[in-house]
DNA sequence: GTCAGTGCAAACTTTTTGCAACTAC
DNA sequence: GTAGTTGCAAAAAGTTTGCACTGAC
């Protein structure tokens, strides 16, 4: 299964090199096989960490930076830039993302919505040709609600005995 | 109008500051009406320029990028992290946002969409309160489109005469 | 052999932090 | 008076750029 995303991703990248007369370096596929084996978001600096240990082939940041706005503008990873911090991920076959962030705590979830794609899909753009969305949505999770009801509890208990 | 707009948005803040014992600064204010007198996007740059021409109140980059996030977390601001930029906007009575971003040129374009906030409004997100959302739509603009054909017909043409 | 691509370091941009001075309360 | 805020400058974080060297073609 894996495997044969991997090898539809690298033709792209093939593709693309030979059609621009770009050269195929090792960094290149070594950094997409790195990526594609990843699941969910990763940062510049972990991807970074894991070419050096994993895969035992340490890149330059430059590189790293070069690499991933390639692939960027190729459609095979995705950038997210987060309160404080940009996440990346391997998005080829899946250009929708659809993300709850807790605005508490920042915690952020993928979550999947054939809705969201459907409203998307039919969604009427003048002279715009769509090729795929992010949705954020803000909100409170359920963690920081709890603690949130807590919080003002023990406000208006002070406050109560303030008043006293 | 807008007046009874910044009344509104600048009791949020009188409420907010005087519940958490925060000082009720010139700056917070000036910046708050400055922002409520922006329409669209604005850059931190841009904010920092305006207090300082038309409203004749320079004040520090820390105290902007201190005073934007508090109206962050107020929500009477949405922040956006474009491509290369960071742009703000006033957002309240409006926590959505729907973009349409062309991935050739940049150019960012603002569209209203009662379906896709229906749609987003209707998602089901488990154990999470929705506040407010952000839809960024990726794709190419109709300038970009024609100036890509033109480009290929270009291309394709010098192909024919190199192996002519 | 050539030139695109890489590594490295420096430059640059954006954002955060520490601290003294200030001021709203 | 006191503690929250501001301004300033320095630091930190994130990203881009210039240049010499390397290696894919």
């Amino acid at each position: 299964m894996k495997d044969k995303k991997l090898v539809a991703v690298e033709r792209i990248l093939d593709n693309y090199l030979e059609m621009n007369n770009h050269r195929k370096t090792p960094e290149r596929y070594t950094i997409l096989k790195a990526i594609y084996s990843t699941n969910g978001h990763f940062t510049l600096e972990e991807l970074n960490e894991k070419l050096s240990t994993d895969w035992n082939f340490p890149v330059s940041r430059a590189t790293l930076y070069n690499t991933l706005n390639l692939f960027l503008s190729l459609r095979l990873v995705a950038r997210h830039r987060f309160q404080g911090s940009t996440k990346y991920e391997a998005c080829y076959d899946n250009n929708n993302h659809c993300h709850q962030i807790c605005t508490m705590c920042g915690k952020v979830v993928e979550v999947k919505s054939p809705e969201i794609d459907m409203a998307v899909e039919n969604m009427h753009l003048r002279r715009f040709r769509k090729d795929g969305f992010t949705l954020y949505v803000y909100g409170v999770c359920s963690a920081c609600q709890t603690l949130m009801t807590k919080r003002k509890k023990k406000e208006s208990e002070k406050k109560k005995s303030n008043t006293e």
